[in-house]
RNA sequence: GGUCCAGUAGCUCAGUUGGAUUAGAGCAAUAGCCUUCUAAGCUAUAGGUCCCAGGUUCGAGCCCUGGCUGGAUCACCA
């Protein structure tokens, strides 16, 4: 049981006691002591005001006296106002420090039979280019919140679903026939996914030229768009795909293969991965028979010219199409279906999707209508919603070039991470394997750390200078002090010290001491706070506060050069602690720690 | 126009059950600290109308109402 726990059953001994009152456990508020006062956990006593009839101060003077007398561990208080601060002995906070030392796994829960089971969707990308920063931001907090919910003692199973059909694969296949002269990705030596997106940007400029040779000939300009001879092939295309034309599946199937080698490339690099994957060319046409019996319950309608609609005018929105009149389905139709499997398959207790706030509506739609159809599940759907990925000069417009390509920006991040390492003399009497792995470690943990630190639900600023800017709160700040803390560690086993395997409680410690413990005994919290929000940010400003406290101590306290014995081995076991919270930390980020740097 | 989201230091961001006369970090700026465990570090100075106006109360960056600014969205596209 925590300490804070403890302290609010007493407290509410302690107003039953004092003033006859029974108060429920959620009405006493504890918060760590600010700095410049004296203590470590502070109880808030405005509350029970209203039944001690006295003045804020001998209100906490009465409790102050109650818990010092009734908790074994408060040694002292004292009372500012109506804040009572309570001086908890340090023999406990090293006791707390040893039990998160000897525990495995430290802050995690197990994953029990009867586990919540959550399912979750991210990355989800287009067939026909390469990935680029808003997918970053995309699959990184897919991954992370799954790693959250894991150590929260869920079980989660994290899927894909591929967009791999549709018009804008068409274009590019078209491009490619047209224009591309047989290349392949042996040929040209590009990643496929390059390659094909090569085609996509071809087909767009091409696509522009025939419109403006129409309005050239005096079309209107939104006609010349729909007339354009590229885009109605395109469509054609698209016609005789879904037809099952031997031909054009042929050539669909071999330029996604090349998409879909590029991405796992890209998949790898980034390090994160899927439980399964689904493939939108077999998913599309799911959900008509569910709007189907919706129909005949009344619960959607036809319109005369054939499709079918859901009024959710009673939510405060609009008519929404799930049916075209030819009795095709729409993206929405095909959502409702895998839903509707996923949940049946697997019987998951959740299902989130990460996928931008640009389909809040959809996702708002999609719930309300399956609710509509009658699945109690259906407040059990969640958007991870995130927001866009902003460059300095303004937005990022894949036809017009302005995206951070993910490969390109993955790879310039290693470079950097490279040649500063270098720079600074460091690793030396590493083999070129070794370095490259710390590199790449380094240069991954600047990116995802810059970008999961930032709330998922804002829009975020990427300065590519900023970005790889290895000092302050960054990723490689919180990498390199656990390499340091290994360095120490390393240092104390050359000189022949053993490692204790426990801190003796009887010993004097400092207050900044007391305090990283404090910090790590609140691992725990923040884990489960991150997994009830779904927000790796909460992770990630953990850490880094908790490394900066740490490298203050670093820079304060000899930890193998101490002379007294006892204060060493503490010393060692709360450095290790503190490394093993970085190390698990940034495993929640996805994020690797190299042992030097 | 309707709906949703955001607005905190020059810049990028923290600040979640409303708590302490003094709202925190980093970057950028200035000034210090390497014969002592990794200086990718530490310390100090400076930088604020928490978008605006009301309201709720012992107490509001946080809650409520109204407004301002920016973004997203409202397709027989996905």
């Amino acid at each position: 049981m925590s300490i804070e726990s403890i302290i609010k059953g007493k407290v509410v001994e302690a107003v039953n006691s004092c003033y006859g009152q029974g108060i429920d456990d959620d009405t006493v508020q504890i918060q760590k002591t600010r700095r410049e006062f004296e203590g470590d956990l502070t109880v808030v006593v405005f509350p029970f005001l209203r039944f001690s009839k006295k003045s804020p101060e001998v209100t906490a003077n009465d409790l102050g006296s109650f818990l010092m007398e009734n908790i074994e561990v408060v040694t002292a208080f004292n009372v500012v106002k109506g804040f009572l601060n309570l001086v908890i002995d340090s023999s406990y906070w090293i006791s707390v420090l040893n039990t998160a030392f000897q525990s495995e796994n430290y802050g995690f829960k197990k994953l029990e039979a009867g586990a919540k089971k959550v399912m979750i969707e991210y990355s989800s990308p287009n067939t026909n280019k390469p990935l680029h920063l808003g997918h970053i931001r995309n699959n990184l907090l897919g991954y992370s919140v799954a790693q959250i919910l894991k150590a929260n003692g869920y079980e989660v199973i994290k899927v894909n679903l591929v967009n791999d059909r549709g018009i804008h694969i068409c274009k590019s296949m078209l491009a490619w026939l047209r224009f591309g002269e047989g290349e392949t990705p042996e040929s040209t030596g590009l990643k496929g996914d390059h390659l094909v997106g090569k085609y996509y940007v071809k087909f767009d400029q091409e696509y522009k030229k025939e419109i403006e040779a129409l309005v050239a000939n005096g079309m209107d300009a939104d006609e010349a768009k729909k007339q354009a001879p590229l885009l109605l092939e395109a469509q054609e295309m698209l016609v005789k795909w879904e037809a099952g034309d031997e031909e054009v599946v042929a050539l669909w199937r071999k330029m996604n293969d090349w998409v879909l080698a590029g991405f796992d490339v890209t998949y790898q690099k980034m390090g994160v991965d899927f439980d399964k994957v689904y493939f939108e060319s077999e998913t599309y046409k799911k959900g008509k028979a569910i709007v189907e019996r919706g129909l005949e319950e009344g619960v959607l309608y036809r319109k005369d010219t054939g499709s079918v609609w859901a009024n959710l005018e009673a939510d405060g929105l609009d008519h929404k199409l799930l049916l075209r009149d030819d009795g095709t389905s729409v993206y929405m139709t095909q959502d409702i279906g895998t839903a509707y499997e996923r949940f049946n398959e697997f019987s998951i207790d959740e299902h989130i999707y990460v996928v931008g706030n640009e389909q809040n509506y959809h996702f708002q739609v999609l719930s309300l209508v399956l609710g509509k159809l009658g699945y109690e599940w259906s407040n059990k759907i969640q958007h991870l919603s995130y927001g866009m990925v902003e460059l300095p000069e303004g937005k990022m417009k894949s036809r017009e070039g302005t995206v951070v390509d993910a490969d390109e920006l993955m790879d310039e991040m290693v470079n950097t991470a490279r040649d500063t390492s270098n720079e600074l003399g460091k690793l030396q009497g590493y083999s070129t394997e070794e370095a490259e792995d710390v590199y790449n470690k380094v240069a991954m943990g600047a990116l995802k750390y810059f970008i999961l630190k930032v709330d998922p639900k804002k829009n975020m600023m990427f300065n590519p200078k900023e970005s790889i800017d290895f000092n302050g709160n960054t990723g490689p700040f919180i990498q390199y002090t656990y390499a340091r803390i290994q360095s120490v560690l390393k240092k104390t086993v050359d000189e022949g010290i053993e490692f204790p395997e426990f801190a003796n409680t009887d010993i004097e410690i400092s207050e900044k001491e007391s305090n990283l413990i404090q910090m790590i005994a609140n691992y725990p919290v923040i884990i489960k706070e991150a997994g009830d929000t779904t927000s790796p940010a909460q992770i990630a400003n953990y850490v880094y506060d908790l490394v900066k406290e740490y490298n203050q101590f670093y820079h304060d306290f000899p930890i193998a050069k101490e002379e007294n014995v006892e204060l060493r081995a503490f010393r060692m076991v709360l450095s290790k602690q503190v490394a093993q919270v970085i190390k698990s930390g940034m495993e929640l980020l996805g994020i690797g720690v190299p042992e030097r740097m």
